[in-house]
DNA sequence: CGTCGTCTTGAACTTGCTCAACAACCGTGG
DNA sequence: CCACGGTTGTTGAGCAAGTTCAAGACGACG
């Protein structure tokens, strides 16, 4: 079985043979980070970029009263910063959501990576899908409903635990609280679980604990727009599914 | 005087003159653009990078249910797309919003430019900066209230349009529309109306037509909870300003 | 001087929030 | 194995922010 990272900048083209050797040993020793963790703060300056193994991560930024913004999701297979190094200091804080498996690679390995013209292209591929689902983030909470925010959501992450292997037809972990996902989604978390209520009265989801079951992507997708160009991916159905 | 793009990118670093020179070049045969005027539409794929000179442009896409979410401004100095190159369509539209002075820049030229070490690591500073705004906007439409969206926005485009000296003081002009404001901000035209008239009523801001005065910069600032860090600005307070 | 787009105002309405309480769940230690 | 405490999920009722619809005023430009 491919590891995450070569599944993932797959679903942009074939890699070499020599290259994905490359790939296998960067991911060697990760370490196991709890839950809830800060990786990378704001105001720091990183030397070296972490890649996710295993659970979700996310970018969030607090505001002055408070409140909470994530900004983005971090899957297996994603990098924390591919080029923290031009810019001087982090400009948001990079956590753990759920127990992960995370490799911290040290600067010089990653400019030793972007040396191969396929892997170079692929890390960019993945920094403008990266830009291209903040833009999509923004359309969700900009001028989406409640449900279709989360819908949205959940069919991104269908998507995206597709190309690395995660999902089990229409099915995956959602390692996730309802504050978190509030926390997404800018809603409250009384409400989402409200929606999220819904959305199984309609017979679009089960969601128990940490397991949810997508019954109807057909009908979800379209209540939430769902449209996968912006993930750029080559085959735009997401990969077929090779079963566990 | 330094053309908008140079101005723009010296925010970052000082470049070497024969660089300069370089980006003085290619601003030649700039051409004028109507507003309201697609330049890229989503679902093409480009073959040269649009640099704004003049007026205000935006990044847009279009939901299901007929409306709109901006979710970029392109003020003067801003490219369109640096590195569509590697993506095989757009995933959004790009649109003028007030008259523009627009260069197309075709691919062999950003190639060539990119070999300027100098050069290519301002355009990778642009792009990562593009990026952080696209999170704080995010933030701006998922956490903050009304009137501070609104407030946001006002001091990001001050400080934005500062660095390449299209401000007079806290005075700048704003060719927006309060129904394409609502379109960023994720709020209807009505109510951008009543949150601009509450920002004149304390004291805040006045906006007659294009014209935009901040007469209270600190307070705005304060109201929003802006915190510049997110533009990477050498000069974390702004430049001083050079008048015109 | 009329027309079209933009701005402004009012009033009813709706979505999602707040606050508060309670239930279900999970890991820990006794 | 059960009791316990803390976190997460669920429910209700009142409330507030922002929307919708509709009409009128202003202003720029032919």
């Amino acid at each position: 079985m491919m590891n995450r990272l070569t599944r993932k900048l797959e679903a942009f083209g074939p890699l070499p043979d020599a290259d994905k050797r490359l790939l296998d040993e960067i991911i060697r020793d990760a370490r196991s980070v709890k839950p809830r963790t800060d990786l990378i703060r704001e105001g720091e300056t990183p030397n070296d970029v972490n890649l996710i193994l295993e659970g979700f991560a996310c970018r969030y930024k607090m505001t002055p009263n408070g409140t909470r913004q994530i900004v983005a999701y971090l899957v297996p297979g994603d990098f924390c910063d591919l080029h923290v190094f031009i810019l001087k200091a982090m400009d948001h804080t990079i956590a753990t959501l759920s127990q992960c498996q995370v490799v911290k690679i040290p600067r010089p390995r990653i400019l030793a990576l972007m040396e191969r013209p396929a892997i170079a292209r692929a890390f960019w591929w993945a920094a403008l899908v990266d830009e291209a689902t903040l833009r999509e983030w923004l359309i969700n909470v900009g001028v989406r409903t409640a449900e279709q925010r989360v819908a949205h959501l959940l069919c991104e992450l269908l998507l995206r635990l597709e190309t690395v292997g995660l999902t089990n037809g229409d099915t995956y972990e959602l390692p996730i609280t309802q504050a978190e996902l509030a926390d997404t989604v800018g809603l409250t978390a009384v409400h989402v679980n409200r929606v999220l209520q819904r959305l199984r009265g309609d017979g679009l989801i089960t969601l128990k604990g940490k397991n949810l079951v997508i019954l109807d992507v057909a009908r979800l997708k379209a209540l939430s727009g769902f449209n996968p160009n912006y993930l750029h991916l080559s085959d735009q159905n997401g990969l077929p599914e090779q079963s566990v």
